[in-house]
DNA sequence: GAAGTGATGTTTTTT
DNA sequence: ACATCACTTC
């Protein structure tokens, strides 16, 4: 393409021209239908680059994801086409971006601004709690199923005031036996509100609340935000999309809207996602010349591999149609490795990592190995450990999740909140302080009594003598803990709590290697929050919120360092977060997590039936779509080599199991495959061929090494690009722009501008040493920084 | 209130 | 296999 017309817009050369128009169509509603490997991220952000080129300020645009990952990738490629202006663009999470509004206008919905965001386990301990004290039968009110039920009336807008006006759902619930079902869902959404706690679909729905109820909040918000981007659209829920129409959607607006998506990479279809939306957005902007336009060009893999991904998604029953091609050559074709056992299966794949390696020079970093549940990872992981191939497995139980981290945190929580019944019920009795059950119970019925968190029942409830001492002892301490998080940072107050609460003490006493790796974590963590309270760089969203609002000096500031700060900043993280980018390992992850990841070389392993597709989905006619689009997601990872793997046999639930070959396989035609490989003849299961010859070298599954090959999270530092030692921060007065600096972490830079007066003077720092955002903010006021010349 | 026993149910989960 | 949990026993 020429690029004539646009000569001075040079980054839009970069698109072709379905992309390149997308990107400039900034005006009205859009719809991009954006295939697999298509450049959807590449249109997305220069689409943002092209509005900002146009006259837009940063922070009139709002880009919402779906992972804290996909939203920093995103600011990083603005930055590289616009410089730093990238950082005050709205990007981030759904739910990251909305509590961050819900922090500021808290008050109009009566919560507190620091208000608590309670975790999957945390809704489930309180249901478990509700379920408890009503006498119920926990067969019959299954928590999770509570809790998915809850949660997908939040999704679908349903409070439990409108639940009793949908007689189809008590009627549902009915039949489910769980007839008390609305009376759980109102006490609970009373005790989060009381402990001022929010759930992740609170952050969605009290936004949603808070637009319904009050048109002045909405009308600054809508004001504020002229451009809207979503991306991973198919994965809304209801909820989330009519958030969006109320930012986008009313009289006189201008409709600036661009939603991204592919209806056939809707994976989370069981947690609410509905493709209904993208074909309701059609319909909802149809009156305001909405344009459409599709990415059907992959620039991800070789020809075999999109074909195939064709042919397989093309059993789906309705789809948006698009014919996705490549012009990648034909490629590899796709390997299939036929297994006697999952063990064998483990061996295979790894064999062939090892020849792949030596053969096409591919590094460890360039290959995955993807799996439909979790619990397959290991015989994975015993043969790339026998090769001596690095490798890390995500997903699993993450380092938040862990009990000593989540204790840590509770205490931290409890600190800031008194109000959190979760974190109180949590450490009350940890360590022992002769708090239990009886007691707790008598607490809680109290609190319940008044209609206020157990923190306000715990003076009035009537103990014996010796409980009474131990309620108050625990009551001074932690308002000591709140009184030391008014006036230190987020760091020293937390050693304060780790230590005084007898936390420490108590994971000191355990000298197993499971007790010593608990304590690990837990200075792990504190290491995390030092990490927090040192970086000096500038909260960028935080501070356009303060430019714009002038009740700036009672919100948080850019630079808070408090342990509320902390905790609001680590609430919405997960582990993928702390993912090191530049280690050199092979990945093994569900394909869940693998979605907008690429790799050269994939395998999608346990092609079996009832694994791949799974038995709890196989039975209706949408889980099975599901899967396949979930396979779909799978092979189109993979650049060039793809290889499918499945197991005659294998252990599940403890059993040997015996499955057929996975029904995908067969929906991938043979001129794709690899001519070795087993399938084709047919994809029946072998029969009678069960014999053992398999290789025996490992059967035992259960090797003595137990390393921690699991994502530490927090602990992981920056290299010290300077010595600490001989390092002599300057006055940060003296610093002018143009002058070359020492960082004790970013390494040398050169200060390119000073903006700001007195107390709030910030630098913008480029850094060359580093990999990513070479460009810093630095409040000068909290900077390490010595001056070189 | 701890510690041991037997029954039970197993997917995926960006936030 | 493995974790979780209700229930028993000390």
């Amino acid at each position: 393409m020429s690029a004539t017309t646009e000569a001075k817009s040079s980054y839009l050369d970069q698109l072709n021209p379905v992309q390149r128009q997308a990107a400039m169509a900034t005006e009205g509603p859009v719809l991009v239908i954006a295939g697999p490997g298509s450049g959807k991220t590449r249109v997305l952000t220069y689409r943002i680059a092209h509005l900002i080129e146009k006259g837009a300020a940063p922070w009139e645009i709002m880009a919402l994801t779906f992972t804290n990952k996909s939203a920093r990738e995103m600011k990083e490629r603005i930055e590289k086409v616009i410089g730093p202006r990238a950082n005050r663009v709205w990007a981030g999470t759904f739910h990251s971006l909305f509590a961050k509004i819900l922090r500021v206008e808290a008050e109009h919905i009566g919560y507190p601004s620091n208000f608590t965001i309670y975790d999957t386990d945390d809704t489930k301990s309180v249901i478990g709690a509700i379920i408890n004290e009503m006498n119920l039968n926990k067969e019959q009110y299954n928590v999770n199923n509570i809790r998915s039920r809850i949660s997908s009336c939040k999704s679908n807008l349903i409070t439990p005031k409108l639940y009793v006006n949908r007689p189809d759902l008590m009627e549902e619930d009915k039949l489910a036996k769980r007839p008390f079902f609305h009376q759980i869902y109102e006490k609970y959404v009373g005790r989060c509100k009381r402990s001022g706690a929010m759930d992740f679909d609170d952050l969605l729905f009290r936004l949603f609340e808070l637009f319904q109820n009050h048109p002045e909040v909405t009308d600054k918000y809508r004001k504020k935000f002229k451009y809207l981007l979503v991306d991973e659209f198919q994965d809304t829920n209801h909820l989330q999309y009519s958030i969006v129409k109320k930012f986008i959607n009313y009289e006189g607006s201008p409709r600036n809207v661009c939603v991204v998506g592919d209806d056939a990479q809707s994976i989370y279809a069981f947690r609410g996602a509905t493709i209904q939306n993208i074909l309701d957005f059609e319909n909802d902007f149809k009156q305001h010349s909405i344009r459409i336009f599709k990415l059907e060009q992959n620039y991800r893999s070789t020809e075999h591999i999109v074909q195939a991904a064709n042919q397989v998604i093309s059993y789906n029953r309705r789809q948006i149609q698009k014919t996705i091609f490549s012009d990648k050559g034909e490629g590899q074709r796709i390997k299939i490795i036929k297994a006697m056992t999952d063990s064998e299966e483990g061996k295979r794949v790894a064999d062939l990592i090892v020849e792949q390696k030596n053969r096409w020079h591919v590094s460890n970093h360039e290959i995955a190995i993807l799996y439909r549940t979790n619990s397959q990872s290991r015989v994975f992981e015993e043969y790339l450990r026998h090769f001596n191939i690095p490798y890390r497995v995500f997903g699993g139980m993450s380092f938040y999740q862990r009990k000593e981290v989540k204790d840590m945190i509770a205490y931290l929580r409890l600190a800031i909140n008194q109000q959190d019944d979760e974190a109180l019920r949590r450490v009350i009795n940890y360590p022992k302080r002769a708090i239990g059950g009886t007691t707790l119970d008598k607490i809680s019925s109290a609190a319940e009594m008044m209609g206020r968190p157990m923190w306000d029942a715990l003076p009035h409830v009537d103990l014996p003598g010796r409980t009474r001492n131990s309620i108050d002892n625990f009551v001074a301490m932690i308002k000591d803990f709140t009184q030391k998080a008014q006036t230190s940072d987020a760091h020293t107050v937390a050693e304060y709590i780790a230590r005084n609460s007898g936390l420490m003490d108590e994971l000191k006493k355990d000298t197993t290697v499971e007790g010593i790796a608990r304590l690990d974590n837990v200075t792990g963590l504190l290491d995390g929050i030092k990490t927090f309270v040192e970086d000096d760089t500038v909260d960028e969203l935080q501070q356009t919120l303060e430019d714009q609002d002038p009740n700036a000096a009672t919100r948080p500031s850019v630079f808070d360092k408090s342990l509320s700060a902390y905790l609001q900043n680590i609430a919405l993280m997960t582990d993928l977060d702390n993912a090191d980018e530049n280690g050199d390992y092979v990945t093994l992850m569900s394909v869940h997590s693998a979605k907008g990841l690429e790799f050269k070389s994939v395998f999608v392993a346990g092609l079996e039936e009832q694994l791949f597709p799974s038995f709890m989905s196989m039975d209706t006619p949408e889980g099975l779509d599901e899967e396949r689009r979930l396979f779909y997601v799978a092979i189109t990872r993979a650049e060039q080599f793809l290889t499918l793997s499945y197991a005659a046999s294998r252990y599940r639930f403890g059993q040997e199991r015996y499955n057929p070959p996975s029904r995908f396989l067969d929906e991938i035609g043979m001129e794709h495959l690899d001519a070795a490989s087993p399938i084709g003849t047919s994809a029946k299961p072998p029969m009678g061929r069960f014999d053992r010859n398999t290789p025996q070298e490992s059967s035992n599954g259960r090797s003595g090494v137990s390393g921690n090959f699991k994502p530490r999270g927090a602990a992981q530092q920056n290299v010290l690009r300077a010595d600490p030692k001989t390092f002599k921060p300057s006055n940060p007065d003296q610093i002018q722009a143009g002058m070359k600096v020492l960082h004790l972490k970013f390494g040398e830079g050169k200060v390119l501008s000073i903006d700001g007066a007195r107390d709030k003077r910030m630098a913008t720092i480029f850094f060359p040493d580093l990999e990513v955002d070479k460009q810093k903010r630095i409040m000068l006021k909290f900077a390490k920084l010595e001056i070189l010349g």
